[in-house]
DNA sequence: TTGCCGATAGGAAACGTTTACTGTAGGCTG
DNA sequence: CAGCCTACAGTAAACGTTTCCTATCGGCAA
């Protein structure tokens, strides 16, 4: 592989003048000479090398996205997100699926940071955890002091995100929605509780029913996990519960997705007996059937947006936290309730 | 951010000392020493540069993988599976969503290669695409020159790929399977020609045909593009066509889930009037309603398989191309034909 | 004519590691 | 006791860039 001493032999020019014309640095070079290092470089298949370059300037043109798990379409849309932004800009992207470890997650930043990363995106929700948070701080620190950025794209220990969306007001938006068709029994399938995107669904639920002049029903709002999974057993937890619920309001599009399958196994049907609702709007939503109503998140423009925020922070500017809308998007599986609740 | 040099003045040894008890190299150092080099390293948060080690041994701990769109499920299941091979090794793996776009392709690579990846695995199928190939094959040489390896998940313009999968074979399996349950009259959504994984598959549909001695009429095969926008689009040309048939096969999951989406809309029951099958085995294949039949790829132990075939080629060791096997999976969206046809 | 300035080019230091060499000291072999 | 080997430590070169200086050369203002 060839360095920039040799295209700068071959081309007749010190390795300053060679670095000068293929860095695009804005230093004057005659055309004459530009020409023969540039046609020198193509001729020896040259490539910089990317390391040398980075160790100079101590940063690479790397950013880091730390998400819970890349197979989840809602981390994968933030990345493609990240990564077309990024693209643009000649920036590559590393992809660290952390499973919400603790542990991964540090060990991800850090070996981020021995890279010299430009920027640590954290696209997943913040867990609550002192200990991580306390190392993490230390390693936020190490970044910034070289010049990379830090950005949050939901809320986390210490505070807001830099770009957020709504979680809040999405949920209570739906719960109106919800409101409106005619539902007053709304159970809501939520997250685990350490974790800060969970909080603020769950918040707004309460707000909308509290809006709505509606009570909640502690007995329905039952805490599972993210995945479809928790969707089966969500919906048979509230069954067993024995309460009666016209519709169901899930924290999440894949929790949805398995609530709707476990109902319909049950031979309850959707959305005649039980209105199922969930939120991000992932892309099988609308593949589902009946189709998934659902809280649409930008989730493409959330990770462009925050890339955006990223190269703006290296720049030195100082900016204000910016939070992007939500729409709540009514398909097939929501309906006005039947006459008799689905369980009385 | 401290260097290696204040860490070697703060535990009062050379820089050398100090590099060969962080870097943990097999090299002799006393107990004490090597306590107080930690010790010191700990004190001033010393994270060891990348970028410097990088240019050293002219190679980052670093993998690129090539995807079509990392919003797929098939792609984000592989990635993870890279992904989570190549933390054990502490490798970080960079995603590059190309869009099957040759100009993205070749730009990627070459920005890895700037980068000194130490391999780069091409997830997505090759396209045949003379040009592009020219250029791939230059930067090829490039990375293999620097110790690099390069390591195809399908088939590619070259030739097999190092770890694959029965495309063919398992396509013919659930052909064979189809008409086992009685089918007879079967049609293909092919995907795009000129990607190699979909001449395999539609090989493997040819080959089970004729296995059966069925023969395919070319007017139930159609090929149109491969996300579940293509599965509408495909069902409709073939309901155009005026074709009978009883099953349907797709080139992939997604497109199977477009289809029986149109299928449904179309008032046309699944599996009652008409049999549905995918291919890929993604996540989503078992919430649908009906639960989607398929052919099950081993998706995150493709990755695996691959980054550890990158890491041995790294090691010098010649290997042997293998491949992973398919396993047919037969759920809800497939049944024995009703005793009048769809269409007839 | 003198002196300064802009355009162009090269020299060399610096970025932070790793590692081939070179030392030194103590212990063991014979 | 001579010679050698092992364990341990340090010196300095090298990896491939970027960039701060310095230098040269016309041209132009005074």
């Amino acid at each position: 592989m060839s360095s920039i001493t040799e295209v700068a032999r071959r081309a007749g020019v010190s390795i300053a003048t060679a670095s000068r014309v293929v860095a695009e640095v804005d230093y004057p070079v005659s055309p004459a000479t530009r020409a023969r290092v540039l046609e020198a470089a193509r001729a020896l298949d040259y490539v910089p090398n990317a390391l040398a370059r980075g160790l100079q300037k101590s940063r690479i043109p790397v950013v880091g996205v730390i998400v819970h798990d890349i197979t989840d379409p809602y981390f994968s849309e933030v990345v493609r997100g990240v990564e077309d932004a990024a693209a643009k800009g000649g920036y590559l992207v590393i992809t660290c699926s952390s499973d919400r470890d603790p542990r991964r997650e540090a060990s991800y930043v850090r070996l981020l940071r021995s890279m010299r990363a430009s920027a640590v995106i954290f696209a997943g929700s913040g867990i609550d955890d002192p200990e991580l948070t306390e190392e993490l701080a230390r390693h936020f620190a190490g970044l910034r002091a070289n010049g990379g950025a830090v950005v949050h794209l939901s809320p986390y220990a210490d505070g807001t995100p830099e770009v957020g969306v709504q979680n809040e007001d999405g949920a209570a938006a739906m719960i109106d929605a919800l409101v409106q068709m005619g539902h007053h029994q709304i159970a809501y399938l939520a997250a685990p509780r350490q974790l800060f995107f969970a909080r603020e669904r769950l918040a707004g639920y309460r707000r909308g029913m509290k809006a709505a002049g509606l009570e909640v029903d502690e007995r329905l709002v039952v805490h599972r996990g993210l995945d479809a999974a928790a969707g089966v057993k969500g919906v048979d937890a509230l069954l067993d519960g024995g309460m009666g619920f016209t519709a169901l309001f899930c924290s999440t599009d894949l929790v949805a997705l398995g609530a709707m399958r476990r109902l319909r196994e049950l031979g309850i049907s959707v959305p005649g007996q039980v209105s199922v609702a969930g939120f991000d709007d992932i892309s099988f939503a609308e593949m589902t059937s009946p189709r998934l109503s659902t809280v649409r998140l930008p989730m493409r423009e959330l990770g462009a947006r925050g890339f955006a925020h990223a190269v703006n922070l290296m720049a030195g500017k100082t900016l204000m936290a910016e939070t992007l809308p939500h729409e709540v998007v009514l398909r097939d599986s929501t309906a006005p309730p039947p006459h008799t609740p689905a369980r009385s």
